[in-house]
DNA sequence: GATTAATAGATTGTATACAATTTATCAGTA
DNA sequence: TACTGATAAATTGTATACAATCTATTAATC
């Protein structure tokens, strides 16, 4: 690999680069909804600015995946109940109009459809392997691939958004254990899309989002899982 | 009015101010697509140094209302026929899907509506008074305020930057002059809400975003209303 | 000992300085 | 004149300095 001939042209990638990485371990669940983050160590840790994180963190901020408390720095989101329920109800319509239109575009976009079936066998992979981490992120990425393909950038757009909030919600509002039925359900629905049986894929995705919220515990006093809010205190879980 | 204590604390409101502002004269088709949007001169305008600046359009380009060339600049963002295309289809899911969720929760929020109406008064006072940035700015708050009462954040969220991206569409491709019908057409979908009647307002919905793109010229010789672009070169209409 | 007040330390928010790059200006040449 | 190349000016991109604010620690008081 060759150096870049100056450090200007490579921080649009070294940018995205320190978004994906924190995007990632929000995806994976390492990074836990209430933790702060920050500046200095961010950017220590990647090795560049303040200026450099601080944008990231903005971006962030503006898919809802972090919160700015004023004076008191950036935070991952920390969705409550009501929050849950209007995110995961955008996120129906959002990925059931995706489905319908990556089903109407099956013809012409087939050659796509394998690397998601490779995405499927990488998932299959890290769950055999019992790399929980890794296997939910891949299934958000399968997720967004599928918006991808839609051919529509601003629904792309907005499920970007959608999905690590996602992530944040069954963080901490999961209550019973994945059934691992969840990637087969992604192999069935990209059978029948690649079939362009818009019906039945968004049949399938409905009800896969059933499934993924039927593992949660919306009802109102599942607010209380989330003991630091309750009692008005922030969990701290960044080092320095 | 009093001064606040600190300078600190009208950050927030600062900021939300200069975006506005340029927000607004997007809406109202001031700052016309492609506009170059230069850093020093808007930090003397709104007297702030560029990093507001800089954190302002940051905003907008994250709503695709504004673009990053690099080294170059943000530009008021110039959508092309295919974006055209993706915004308005987008916009169509969205407020479909608001109208409804304003169906549904019409009994609960019946003072709300007033307001709306207000709004709707102000178009035609505009609109009698040949304003016509002002109109079109209202009728596109118009659109936020239902957004607001669908009770979805995100779906609230989405829609605001559809909403100025549709405004720069109609700048760049409207043939007909606008009849004057969009404004009674509020009015209508307005007392269809209120009756709680989701179905008509739907329709209503429907037929008023089909007037609206009937008004374009999105066939594929449209591109070439875009002189600029097909030679080429761009317009700096930002005085320094 | 518990509670409050005062101080020191850490962290964010903004402006600014400097480097990298692009754009504009102006000779020089055919 | 039209075109090329070199130089100067303007502009963006990043790091850093400093001010404002918050947080933690310690001292003082009851």
């Amino acid at each position: 690999m060759v150096e870049p001939k100056s450090t200007r042209q490579k921080s649009k990638t070294q940018d995205q680069h320190i978004y994906e990485e924190i995007f990632d371990a929000i995806l994976e669940q390492r990074l836990w909804p209430g933790t702060r983050l920050k500046e200095e160590s961010l950017g220590e840790i990647f090795g560049v600015s303040r200026t450099i994180i601080r944008r990231t963190l903005s971006r962030l901020a503006h898919e809802r995946v972090a919160v700015f408390e004023p004076n008191r720095g950036a935070f991952v989101a920390e969705p409550d109940v009501s929050d849950a329920r209007q995110i995961l109800d955008a996120r129906r319509l959002m990925e059931l109009a995706i489905v319908e239109k990556v089903a109407e575009r099956a013809s012409s976009i087939k050659s796509e459809f394998k690397k998601l079936y490779e995405l499927i066998e990488q998932e299959h992979k890290s769950s055999a392997a019992a790399d929980k981490g890794t296997a939910i992120r891949l299934s958000g990425e399968f997720h967004l691939q599928l918006a991808r393909l839609s051919g529509n950038k601003p629904l792309e757009g907005f499920l970007h958004s959608l999905v690590p909030q996602t992530s944040l919600i069954i963080a901490l509002y999961q209550s019973k254990e994945g059934s691992r039925c969840a990637i087969d359900e992604h192999s069935r629905l990209l059978d029948a899309l690649k079939l362009g049986d818009a019906a039945l894929a968004k049949r399938l995705m409905g009800e896969h989002l059933d499934h993924i919220e039927d593992r949660l515990a919306l009802d109102e006093s599942a607010g209380n899982r989330n003991l630091a809010k309750v009692f008005g205190r922030r969990a701290d879980k960044a080092g320095a």
